[in-house]
DNA sequence: CAATCGTGGAA
DNA sequence: TTTCCAAGATT
């Protein structure tokens, strides 16, 4: 198998930007930026985060909020958190050198089983056979194994398969050859069976059953939630936002304040409460500005911005991790969610400004 | 184990 | 239009 991969790769490997110049420190960055993510997007984060922080001690230095702006809009932002606090220990603890063992890879926050055997291998030769969504398709195919890849028993399965056919030259061209194969070729619907060089020894191909493998679960139902937010615009025309809490769904990012709309509850009311719970002030719900439909992996919400007043009262951090009062053109300083980010977009050509909503100023 | 954690592209 | 799922980790 890895004798007919690796000519294949050596030749229809696609140039991305993590195969030019390879070092830990970037092995290390464009592998946790890959993870569940398409390498098309990641591209565009990797150049742009590698130019803000080049090195291992500007990341560890620079403040987080600095760090989840490059990682703004790209999601599963424990991933930039875990990236920040894991450089943080690098420099503190390793001397500036990323671990070049599996144990102290994976000791590091963010750093799985899969990232460990990636970087391992690619970046310092280990013999860790990576298994990521490609290996497992590939795997389940060739063999036509119907476990299942979300159980730990299952995952073990294939986890000891890929490690049994991992050759001693080169484990990291291997790793990488496999999963560029999944990515490529035998990819989860329409496979290129034609033009595939492990065609012969795959039993699914065999079978003319590519569909069968691997197996998956249902996946259920996903809620649906409304949720408001309050632009909440003061004299001199700046917003108040929110930083939300850190274990919480987009931690560490800011957003414009609100919640989730209770059953038999009008959105100003939603928004009022949400405001008082979070930040202890009153304010005055207005009109609506403008709605955003959003599908988060485990729910979807419609997010129902409307103008506001402060009232009374002075923000407090209550149940949230910060708040500002930001000027509509600085907004763009503070790394926020999907969500937040299109009415910020929206908020910016308005004029005049601030908008002559009644009783606003 | 099972749920949680974002977003976007492809079919 | 809807569904699927991507170089997974953490709790």
């Amino acid at each position: 198998m890895a004798r007919r991969l690796a000519p294949w790769f050596a030749v229809r490997q696609r140039d991305l930007p993590w195969r030019r110049e390879r070092t830990p420190y970037r092995i290390w960055l464009a592998e946790i930026l890959l993870q569940q993510t398409r390498s098309a997007q990641a591209a565009g984060y990797y150049e742009r985060f590698l130019e803000r922080f080049p090195t291992v001690q500007e990341l560890a230095g620079a403040p987080r909020q600095e760090v989840l702006r490059a990682w703004e809009g790209l999601g599963y932002y424990a991933r930039a958190r875990q990236l920040h606090a894991a450089a943080r220990l690098i420099v503190a603890r390793h001397a500036g050198e990323i671990p070049a063992t599996l144990a102290g890879l994976r000791a590091l926050p963010g750093i799985g089983p899969y990232t460990a055997a990636a970087i391992g291998s690619l970046a310092f030769g280990l013999p860790a056979a990576v298994v990521d969504g490609n290996v497992v398709r590939v795997l389940a195919r060739l063999f036509c194994l119907t476990a299942l890849p979300e159980t730990a028993a299952d995952r073990r399965r294939y986890q000891d398969l890929a490690q049994d056919l991992l050759p001693r030259r080169e484990p990291g061209r291997h790793n990488e050859a496999l999963m560029e194969l999944g990515a490529t070729v035998c990819t989860p619907r329409n496979p290129r069976c034609p033009v595939c060089p492990l065609r012969a020894a795959c039993g699914a191909y065999a079978r003319q059953a590519t569909a069968d493998f691997p197996r998956r679960r249902r996946r259920p139902v996903v809620p649906h939630m409304e949720v408001g937010a309050a632009l909440v615009v003061d004299s001199r025309g700046r917003l108040l936002i929110a930083q939300r809490a850190e274990q919480d769904l987009l931690g560490g990012m800011w957003e414009f304040p609100g919640g989730k709309q209770e059953p038999g509850e009008t959105m100003a009311a939603c928004i009022r409460r949400e405001l008082l719970e979070e930040l202890g002030i009153e304010i005055e719900a207005g009109p609506v500005f403008c709605h955003v439909d959003h599908a988060f992996t485990h729910f979807t919400m419609r997010l129902h911005a409307h103008w506001a007043r402060r009232v009374r009262g002075r923000p407090r951090m209550l149940d949230c991790a910060g708040f500002a009062w930001v000027p509509r053109k600085r907004l763009v300083d503070y790394p926020m969610g999907k969500a937040d980010a299109v009415i910020r977009a929206q908020l910016a050509p308005l004029t005049p400004w601030p908008p002559a909503w009644e009783g606003l100023s």
